[in-house]
DNA sequence: TTCGATTATGCTCAGGATAAGTATAAGCCA
DNA sequence: TGGCTTATACTTATCCTGAGCATAATCGAA
């Protein structure tokens, strides 16, 4: 972008690259958040943009729907990268990766494909915190961001690494916040804990435990994951993950299955409730223990009556 | 994207694209919000993208900073575009435009560039929502809108058609919602309310008031507006566009201006204080008329001390 | 048949946040 | 000095939220 206001659509034809389409496809099941992988399970499914389709969200739709046989639901764009530092040779400085969130109900993959659906804690284990880390994970993560502080070179420098240690991690107190996914996964890829440091600046360092992926996608997926969770607060995008009929239960344990986190139980019910997102279908769960549970379904009215409210000014009535 | 799940990397050299990078840069000046153009303002900062810079990021911080001759405060991308439609002819389908959102202080721009800023709401008149629609515009917008919904064939087709107007544009007692702006710019695009459409299209309709830009770039702008809208609700980046000392009138006019709506002053107040975002200077206001105010400054503490949080979820403590 | 385990669902209650307004303070200017 | 304008403090009723208690319905084992 050389400083010159040029007149839009003017692009020199000399700048040409190639765009990727990268997307992270999302699916709940038994209150376990899925992500559809490729190439082994080391790898989001991808691959280059074609120009056949009106729009890069149809171009997308089409291709899921050719992979898994059953139509995408929600998409939305991520993010697009460029970035140098991370793809590792110069060559991919010519390549962007437009990525894309996608969320669906996990269904067989068609016969032939590769893809597979994998637990999207497998990549992330310190991101699950509804029964709490686990000791040793919680003790490896506390001394190994510790241990990063202290390498700094200056005494202000090391809190200050602390800080953000601390602050994105949870950790002297401060309470977790689930939204900051990418940042932990990049404050990790900074100190070195994670294999993808390990390979992009060949350093070898002790990494933490979670399984790495090709190129940038770990880093896409926790993006992706981080949207999602800023998501279910205000939109009422679980549902597109969730069956037709389902019990407030499993609801709950979708919702804490992307969070993270453990919700209150009648709270949250009266939250659902009170925001008429749901409605009894009439029909009762079978096959559970205790007593059994009423069946609720989506209002999909909720979408068309009213524009589903973002936050708040403390607005003025005059 | 055909249907194979190809290992990332593999883009196929035959897809060669160009890419462009176009900016919302946004400042606020005497409560007015401003966004700089370039073409005899009917068009945004654009420009072909260059691989000199580490990130797409970094060079567009270069660029403006080249332009502007200060630095951008706060960045973050918008949207990856690549649409058919409305790029015009068959040729666009191979160009792709990342824009961006960037914040800063209006300053005056070098000399030697056709850069200026320009009154966002020139562009989009309707979102002015600060003393109210003049009464023309709000007739002629609801006297259209009607028409283009009793135009559809069905009668349950001119219902949808009139309540997606009521829930963007308020009507109907409805509530107005601020942050669907670019909602509302697709909706008037649809109804072949603006000049974009008939160009598009080649259809004559009557248009409403209301500046065009070239090719996409006031759909861009609207996105840029409403992501702005979303955002100064939860995350402090109206102090991007304020002066280093302010009243607490001036910060309050800087949001007015942004979301286009009217703020409880005493609550506006409370709001900033119980958030610990800004401090006393000591100093006072000068040049005022009424009791002179005292000048605050942004607390940049903040930013460090806490993970400015997200929302809420009903958490359970256990 | 009853008890215990398990889950569903209803209800309460205190504290905090919010919306809206009233009252008072501190300048300027005629 | 009185009137105009803006700043800032305080009040009040209402709603929302976190947290917990109580009861209902089902199953299976004692």
């Amino acid at each position: 972008m050389a400083g010159a206001t040029r007149k839009v659509g003017k692009t020199g034809a000399a700048n040409a690259i190639t765009a990727d389409l990268v997307a992270v496809l999302v699916a709940v099941t038994d209150g376990e958040p899925k992500i559809m992988t490729i190439a082994n399970d080391g790898a989001l499914p991808s691959g280059p943009f074609e120009f056949a389709h009106r729009s890069l969200q149809t171009g997308l739709r089409a291709w899921v729907e050719a992979q898994t046989g059953h139509p995408l639901g929600y998409v939305e764009q991520l993010y697009t990268f460029a970035d140098r530092g991370r793809g590792g040779d110069a060559k991919s400085l010519h390549s962007i990766s437009i990525s894309y969130l996608g969320l669906t109900r996990e269904d067989k993959v068609g016969k032939g494909f590769q893809a597979h659906w994998s637990g999207w804690y497998e990549y992330f284990p310190w991101e699950d915190q509804r029964a709490g880390l686990s000791a040793s994970l919680a003790k490896t993560l506390a001394s190994r961001l510790r241990a990063w502080a202290k390498s700094a070179d200056t005494t202000a420098l090391q809190r200050e690494r602390w800080q953000r240690a601390a602050i994105t991690f949870g950790l002297d107190e401060r309470d977790w916040n689930e939204e900051l996914v990418l940042q932990r996964y990049e404050l990790l890829y900074e100190a070195g804990l994670i294999p993808e440091a390990a390979r992009d600046r060949s350093t070898a360092a002790a990494v933490i435990p979670g399984r790495p992926m090709t190129g940038d996608h770990r880093r896409i997926l926790a993006t992706g994951i981080a949207r999602l969770r800023a998501k279910i607060k205000y939109r009422p995008v679980v549902f597109e993950l969730m069956p037709a009929e389902f019990t407030l239960l499993q609801l709950q344990r979708s919702v804490e299955a992307l969070a993270g986190r453990l919700v209150h139980k009648q709270n949250f019910r009266r939250l659902i409730e009170q925001q008429q997102l749901v409605e009894e279908t009439g029909a009762i769960a079978a096959e559970t223990v205790g007593r059994p549970a009423k069946l609720f379904r989506f209002r999909h009215g909720v979408l068309a009556e009213r524009a589903v409210a973002g936050t708040k000014l403390p607005l003025s009535r005059t």
